[in-house]
DNA sequence: CTATAATCTAAACAGTGTAAAGATAGCTTA
DNA sequence: TAAGCTATCTTTACACTGTTTAGATTATAG
């Protein structure tokens, strides 16, 4: 019962029937790989046809269009980011600082460990965001955020949240959120301008900077 | 001697003539436009040229490419933005913290001001990097930062950042910079998940999690 | 086994950036 | 003033893009 039907067009890209058998699957992954390896604006519908050995057409069956795609993709990636953040909240254990530290590790390291898809994530205009599954993880996202926020500020769930511990959250997310952004791009600089590794940035700057997360109200 | 010409054809985007004039100067306005309108992907080269009143061809005698027209629009989005800085930053008088505080509006306060200006200049892939010119005035608004955070930690010019006076440079920058993003996409919400007008990111939210912006060492 | 639905291809259309070749106008120099 | 040179612009063309339409093929349900 647990055995896997494992259709060998999964792994040729070069088929030869005239029906690809998995082709939804295949879409997702290599629109991945091509915002991995061309940046996000280098995606193109006919080069993810292409990769998957089919006609520029063919997507359409699978998803409205090239938005619908990177929908797809994009939310992908927030149900793992989300993941992520949630284990790492759950390593704090009881500390709300430490909750709250380890989640910023998270974010920033889901960031430079998957750079298209983080950045695709926050792209509007590159997808769907009335999707209602979009908004659905995306939220969930924020809302272990959230969690530790309440934790650290305590204030119950249920109760809305105070305008001191609302600041503590928007200062936290946008300090995660902005260091991720700044390293993706050319922003962060060594010293005499050399761009430094993702390493150094995760390694060296981030602890730097984390120094000064708020973690208390 | 101080009389200007006034070229008519600067304010009538529909020429008769086959030399338009100003056009460099024409393309980089409708550029700004067209990117204010539909966004920074929205922009094409064709459309700027179609409002300036030439053929598609046309632009390519000013700017090497569509990249080269944006790292010029960008470059000089970058000038004022330095310059706003600069000016937040000379209000502050002699505290730092104050410094840096006004610095930190006025970089949200532009950023949502000139939301396409602003995410276009922070968009890599959307200019030329390599500009030198471009590198100078990303340089100097750097700086502006900088000095504040050397006065509020002690560090003078010449010297290098300690590590806790680097994280405080990091924090601060990630915190507008993240705010800023989060703003301009759909980030950030009200109770109940309610659109955000810019009046009332600036005035309520930012002040808000302001409280929290590290000013001192 | 057949009808229907799902999935694909082929062809076409309008749009894009940019390159090549030619037209026009402004400017310099005699 | 006239000639020639250079800057500026147009026309045309090409290789892309996303998406639509109509038709081909295959899977599947009855």
């Amino acid at each position: 019962m647990n055995s896997v039907k494992i259709n060998p067009r999964t792994r040729k890209p070069k088929r030869t029937a005239y029906h690809h058998g998995d082709l939804r699957q295949q879409l997702l992954t290599v629109a991945e790989q091509i915002i991995l390896e061309r940046g996000v604006d280098g995606f193109t519908l006919r080069e993810a046809a292409r990769r998957a050995g089919v006609s520029p057409a063919a997507p359409a069956h699978h998803f409205k269009d090239a938005k619908g795609l990177l929908t797809e993709v994009a939310l992908l990636g927030f149900r793992e980011f989300g993941a992520e953040l949630e284990a790492a909240d759950q390593a704090g254990g009881a500390d709300p600082a430490r909750r709250l530290r380890l989640q910023a590790i998270a974010y920033v390291n889901f960031a430079l460990k998957h750079p298209a898809r983080f950045q695709l994530m926050f792209r509007d205009d590159k997808h769907d965001n009335a999707n209602e599954e979009f908004k659905k993880v995306a939220a969930h996202s924020y809302r272990v955020l959230e969690g530790a926020i309440r934790a650290a500020a305590n204030v119950p769930p249920g109760e809305e949240l105070t305008p001191r511990s609302h600041g503590l959250l928007l200062a936290a997310w946008s300090m995660v959120h902005g260091f991720s952004h700044l390293a993706l791009g050319r922003g962060l600089r060594g010293p005499g301008q050399a761009p430094l590794t993702k390493a150094a940035m995760l390694n060296s700057l981030l602890p730097l900077m984390l120094e000064y997360l708020p973690s208390s109200i």
